[in-house]
DNA sequence: TTGTAAGCGTTATCAG
DNA sequence: CTGATAACGCTTACAA
């Protein structure tokens, strides 16, 4: 049977409440009661039970952490940070993961609020008024990784999916490129998807470039979604010289098409990717890509949270964080 | 703040055992009693404290998993089993992420005991004697996933990898390689390694093949360590003609030493890997590959843990599931 | 069938 | 500085 504070306090001959003052170091105690204390503790291995602790101080020490889909790159190393992160504060992380699924996410958010999770991370594809209701009425600290601002209620941290896009797009345009198509993120509630349209299409208008609505396919972070769309255009007779796109599996897809299609990358299209995942080094050609500091996103979605939990202001509610870009062998 | 069971009493006009019965339906209550407690609740919004609950239970409801590295796909759709399956029973997951670091690994057993876990699900490369010794002690079930089993006091669930090894071995050979290499998982504490060389000396034996030490190399999972030793071996004049790998990633590593170094596959050499991850139908070739029951593997190991700990007797306590093979690209 | 009261292992208030 | 003692929200004998 495991000790408890009461064994403690009897062996050490000191009451609970000293005891609780030396584990705690919340009320001064003398020197030698702190040293007899802390020998029993050694020597019995008492460990101050975390579940009597959160009921009286009606803390859990938890944080949730909602996710459409655990098993890819991004979100592992994202889970990473927070885990990471989180321990450092003596902060335990508790996984729930949607499949995207909406009603299962309002499932899980009052699941978490049960277990009385003292915030939350959301990873979600959209956010909308059911999710905003649920956060204003149970007041929880929340962050929202890779998603657009909607108030101040609820922070953010993202890299600016807009400039990013502009940017790998006028860069193409420079290296010769006048034929581009964009292959983003198309939720059309995921406010970064429109983003990505806006810098693709101002990229185009500032170089004189006509924007062509038909250039542009929605796809939902998938291979497969971009294998599609590359293959709709090639069947309609169009070719680009460019393919853009906003994750690195849709411009593995977007290759993969081109080249069952007989077309060579980057010989007669290039194709770029995003995030600089594993894949993008691992696939051949190497992807040419947006880098995305996903672990750093994750430690500062974690850090703003635990700060909010822990009752300090935030000063900067929706955080921006630098991107990069690097050229490989997928563009020309 | 949020309404506790003293309230639903208050307002029921019962008493706060009457009120615990009819949430746990422990014990016979008045359906008109039930009722009235019912629709307070209801009316209410009221929602035990699991934490008053777990302390008085003596149960945390809270599962324990070690990983080595959250970012991978093998990792991810394992826990997406792990999360699903224990929610179902009403488990939560908490995650550690040990980098595959020894000492972050016992620091996170001790860590995870005190957080009061009911179980824990290991993935750590080995297995020794400070892990048993932990587990004796205090007395927690574990179950391993894909390492092999040391003894019934934890429990184990893999495919059979030395089968595999075997089966795929001796599929190249049949299709017409005599010149093979392999590149398995090298720990030396990974008896899984251990038995994956087996299965392909085996194959080679059977089949009056000579088996050479100096074509077996050791990788830890990735794409590096199968470009460096195909690397390795082309540098010393050497040239199999079929490479038989161990992870999906270090076939894709091999395969790009490969064809770096002008060499065609499957043309003039053979590469199959193993898991059958994204990786092996993103990648070009698609990968031949020895098809995986990650989810299902998953799946196994929570439900066993669970059973365990609800103290049901567990007749398998190393269980091996079938695989299967797929013959795509990367082999001829 | 229902209620009373004794814990569960802590922290925190209030005297001394 | 130290020690009783009352919470925290719930389950569960034990009584009625």
């Amino acid at each position: 049977m495991a000790v408890n504070i009461k064994d403690v306090a009897r062996k050490a001959n000191v009451s609970i409440s000293t005891v609780s003052r030396v584990i705690n170091d919340s009320k001064p105690v003398s020197d030698e009661i702190k040293k007899r204390v802390f020998d029993i503790i050694e020597e019995t291995g008492y460990v101050p039970n975390p579940v009597a602790r959160s009921l009286v101080m009606k803390k859990s020490r938890l944080i949730g952490i909602i996710v459409p889909d655990i098993a890819n790159y991004y979100t592992g190393e994202l889970l990473n940070a927070f885990e990471e992160i989180a321990k450092t504060y003596d902060y335990e992380v508790i996984l729930c993961n949607t499949y995207g699924d909406f009603q299962q996410e309002l499932r899980y958010l009052k699941l978490l609020e049960s277990k009385q999770v003292e915030g939350m991370i959301f990873l979600s594809f959209k956010w909308d008024e059911a999710h905003q209701a649920f956060f204003e009425r149970c007041n929880l600290p929340v962050v929202l990784v890779n998603r657009a601002a909607v108030n101040d209620r609820v922070f953010t941290v993202s890299i600016d999916h807009g400039k990013a896009v502009y940017e790998m797009t006028s860069e193409m345009i420079k290296r010769g490129h006048r034929e581009l198509m964009l292959i983003r993120n198309g939720e059309t509630e995921d406010v970064f998807g429109t983003e990505q349209l806006e810098g693709f299409r101002r990229a185009l208008e500032e170089h004189g470039l006509p924007f062509r609505p038909e250039w542009v396919a929605n796809g939902h972070y998938q291979a497969n979604d971009a294998y599609d769309a590359v293959a709709a255009l090639l069947k309609a007779g169009q070719r680009p010289t460019a393919i853009v796109t906003t994750t690195d599996d849709m411009a593995v897809g977007a290759i993969n098409c081109l080249v069952d299609n007989g077309i060579s990358v980057p010989g007669e299209v290039s194709v770029t990717g995003f995030y600089d995942t594993t894949l993008a080094t691992l696939y051949r050609p190497k992807l040419t890509t947006v880098q995305h500091p996903i672990y750093d996103i994750g430690a500062i979605a974690i850090r703003m949270l635990i700060k909010k939990i822990d009752g300090q202001e935030i000063e900067e509610k929706h955080v921006r964080l630098p991107h990069g870009m690097v050229f490989r062998e997928s563009s020309r």
